[in-house]
DNA sequence: CGACACTTTGAAGACGATCAACGCCGGTGG
DNA sequence: CCACCGGCGTTGATCGTCTTCAAAGTGTCG
């Protein structure tokens, strides 16, 4: 019984906003739960796609080669956020477009694409709970193209860092990075030297980082470098003073 | 009656695909005629979002300000494309996050957001049309994410010429840029000086350009280096040749 | 005609990628 | 128990690419 090993997780999904308890226990007994050990491929680019992934533990990190050998981290998924629901309504060749693989040990909730198409048929709310996800990805990686072109690693850097900090809802005083630098490097598709490197000038604006441990010491400071577009994130009282500020860029380049 | 005034380009709205004339004439009565005169706004970055778009011609760019000064081109919509989907279901502050400017004098059929929110919520074929529509949207800036961390800018420009040649249906053999290079350069997230110079190379790769005439002249060189994620823009026939490679970076390395 | 936007070209500079080397750790196997 | 290996992270040196600044040519429009 999916429900009562993660209630936490399936609670706290938005895609069923709106639903009361008994339309959502119906739905949830279409699920299938996985165990993917580390390392391990849910399913790879190129497979049909068949199903729609609920990660209720663990992280999954979605990758695509390029055909010259190089990897693209697309995300790294963890608990609570879902894997699929893009593609499935892409309606194209219906075949995955990345990888999934299990970045650390991870138990993930499998119902099958059917499943979603339907509910969201006939349930205008999981539809608009869909559209409402979907359009906030979108958004979410359109700020990144922007960054990409925009600004400097450093402060491509520090902007993930504290988007990190909210969604993983960490203290910003002083927290791990929840998973390794090779990752976030590549999630952030620079290389883990770069990666590094960066981490050291941060310490001069507010952010310090010591092996794995982050701090950011300096709110205001990282105020002033905090970009705007990025409080698309869900907004949270404690994480409040990493939203108000406005991107400049001139902060960080020096 | 907008109907009337531009019958192909209404007709042809994925939006409605799925609906029988008579749906599509009751919906289409609430559309309302907008004019934009080259250089116009038809909304600013911060604006509430009170309306969806369909260009009925001309183009539209969407853009951005950073805060220090510079501005990203986030799209060029054309004739048949729309506007602010996205942004309506987003569930965010309601508000634009990007300008809507006309490059070229366009005629604008707009729409109440409330009344896309009600169609979605009211009909299934609607509210699936949007989800795909975004979907495909995601999908394509994902990719090129992708592009902006493995392609140098002579890659990104032959694949979005490519694309270009596509979306706006042209003739591969030889065609005219639909809009400015400079236009062109900031919806690539590069600069003008760049995109020139790029320009200039690809004529040793397959692909030549005077001023603003494009021609393909080597199908086959071309083949490899197109890059295979791009063929989630819809197929079609007569570029097909345009879309069956793998992209191999290599080749334009040189 | 003059103002202005667009495009191109040149030269210099900044930034990130790449290659190489090293220290560190955890695991494996002799 | 120690030797060895592989993955990770850091640092240094070098290289290529894109940006930036500057200048000049072209075209359009008032």
């Amino acid at each position: 019984m999916p429900q009562a090993l993660f209630p936490d997780v399936i609670n706290k999904l938005k895609l069923f906003d709106g639903l009361n308890t008994e339309q959502k226990g119906v739905l949830l007994r279409e699920g299938r739960i996985r165990w993917c050990g580390q390392g391990q491929y849910l399913f790879h680019c190129g497979d049909p796609i068949s199903h729609f992934y609920v990660v209720c533990s663990g992280a999954m990190q979605l990758l695509r080669q390029t055909p010259d050998g190089d990897q693209i981290t697309t995300d790294v998924v963890i608990a609570g956020k879902t894997i699929s629901k893009t593609e499935i309504f892409r309606n194209a060749q219906n075949r995955h477009n990345v990888s999934a693989v299990a970045v650390e040990d991870a138990v993930v909730l499998e119902f099958s694409a059917a499943w979603l198409k339907k509910a969201a048929a006939e349930s205008s709310a999981i539809a608009l709970n869909i559209l409402s996800a979907i359009s906030q990805y979108a958004h979410m990686i359109q700020v990144e193209i922007e960054h990409k072109s925009t600004m400097t690693a450093a402060q491509q850097v520090a902007c993930f860092l504290q988007r990190m900090c909210l969604m993983h809802d960490l203290d910003p005083n002083g927290f791990e990075l929840p998973y390794s630098k090779t990752l976030i490097a590549s999630r952030l598709g620079m290389e883990p030297e770069t990666f590094s490197r960066t981490l050291v000038k941060l310490r001069e604006h507010g952010i310090e980082v010591k092996d794995s441990f982050v701090r950011f010491y300096d709110m205001e400071q990282i105020g002033n470098y905090v970009c705007s577009h990025c409080s698309a994130v869900e907004d949270c009282p404690t994480h409040r003073t990493l939203l108000t500020g406005t991107c400049v860029k001139k902060d960080l380049k020096a």
